[in-house]
DNA sequence: TCCTAACTTGACACGGTGTAAATTGACACG
DNA sequence: CGTGTCAATTTACACCGTGTCAAGTTAGGA
């Protein structure tokens, strides 16, 4: 932004973004990245302690990018809870796919690095209060179904737009973005919305 | 079965399935599982040429085990579509855990080998085809919503009944296995039935 | 000019997988 | 009884990716 020549750094949390968005996930190696910068391997080490660390920084730096919670205004600004679930899902729609290669990445190491499994956890933890928003927002105007829970239509939708799910239905099943989006707000609406048509 | 002291081959292939069963998933490592057995390392090449090789032939054990095809007969001799899609996800409910610590092992490999990836795919080629199965039943009794095709229904389904998703139900939320399988039949019915309550 | 920070090269330790060769021990068969 | 075979053993090593370390180079600023 400020400085027209990019620092090292973040050259180097470019090119891991780069590599990672191509779906490639835990298959990115250091030297991928070093050799994409342009540097030694080595050499990322005198900016990232670890491998783990390199990938949560590419994740804040995604967040950076794309101004993480401003995408989410609209949501919070529908009248109803049914609009409110709608912009939700919409807006987390468009932003799947450019997490989808670093979620991968991380999700791959969940066993392994703690670190990066925290990571992860935290950003989906942030993900799951705007799911929770809509619902609550839902149960206020007494449009959620009495079927579930708020807690329980959380869960329910948390896991349905989860990373996983999106690359099932695009990747494996074929489905372009636009049908994910809406097929998704098609369900949320039968699945939470009391007496749904 | 049959001889009562267990070949070396069923004996790493009991304990390969009992440290995966602990949900470990990707961190057994060859030398566990030889530990276990009490053999070296080393002898376990003798039987498997990998270690892929030997995740995918614990998981035709575990079907040995489990009957495999056998628990979803209830689903097939069901009535109308609607049992016939309850039954399934009840008869799913239960082989989930049973196949969690191997699918989780399967699925950390899918990157790194293709083997791997194609054992754990046909294992969910076929229980997609069980979904199919269940969406057809109620498409023929015309109580499948208009919502979706059936094609488009079965992906749904299909994603909605995923390992990851049973493991983020329960084991991230904490839902109990009767909870999983009483919301899933829920939800399902709420998807897929047209006119539902 | 000299200092410093960033970067380089080259070497190495570690952990995990997989390969190879020589050895032991048990058991069956002629 | 010997002999062959088969399972399993030990030891040793190659490969790969991560991470560390030491010593040398280069560019820019005081």
């Amino acid at each position: 932004m400020s400085s027209k020549k990019k620092s090292t750094r973040e050259k180097i949390l470019a090119a891991s973004l780069e590599l990672l968005e191509t779906g490639q996930g835990n298959s990115v190696r250091m030297s991928d990245i070093a050799a994409k910068v342009g540097i030694s391997r080595q050499a990322l080490y005198l900016h990232f302690r670890t491998r783990g660390d390199l990938l949560i920084a590419t994740t804040h730096y995604v967040d950076e990018l794309h101004g993480g919670d401003a995408r989410l205004v609209p949501s919070r600004t529908a009248k109803t809870g049914i609009e409110r679930l709608a912009a939700f899902i919409d807006a987390w729609s468009d932003f799947l796919p450019e997490i989808y290669g670093i979620g991968k990445a991380l999700l791959a190491m969940r066993d392994t690095d703690p670190e990066a499994a925290a990571a992860w956890d935290t950003r989906m933890q942030d993900m799951r209060e705007g799911c929770e928003a809509a619902i609550m927002a839902l149960d206020r105007d007494k449009t959620l179904t009495p079927a579930y829970s708020p807690e329980q239509a959380t869960d329910i939708l948390w896991t349905m737009l989860s990373l996983r799910n999106w690359e099932q239905l695009t990747v494996t099943c074929g489905w372009s973005r636009a049908d994910y989006a809406d097929h998704m707000k098609s369900m949320a609406h039968r699945l939470f919305v009391a007496n749904a048509p």
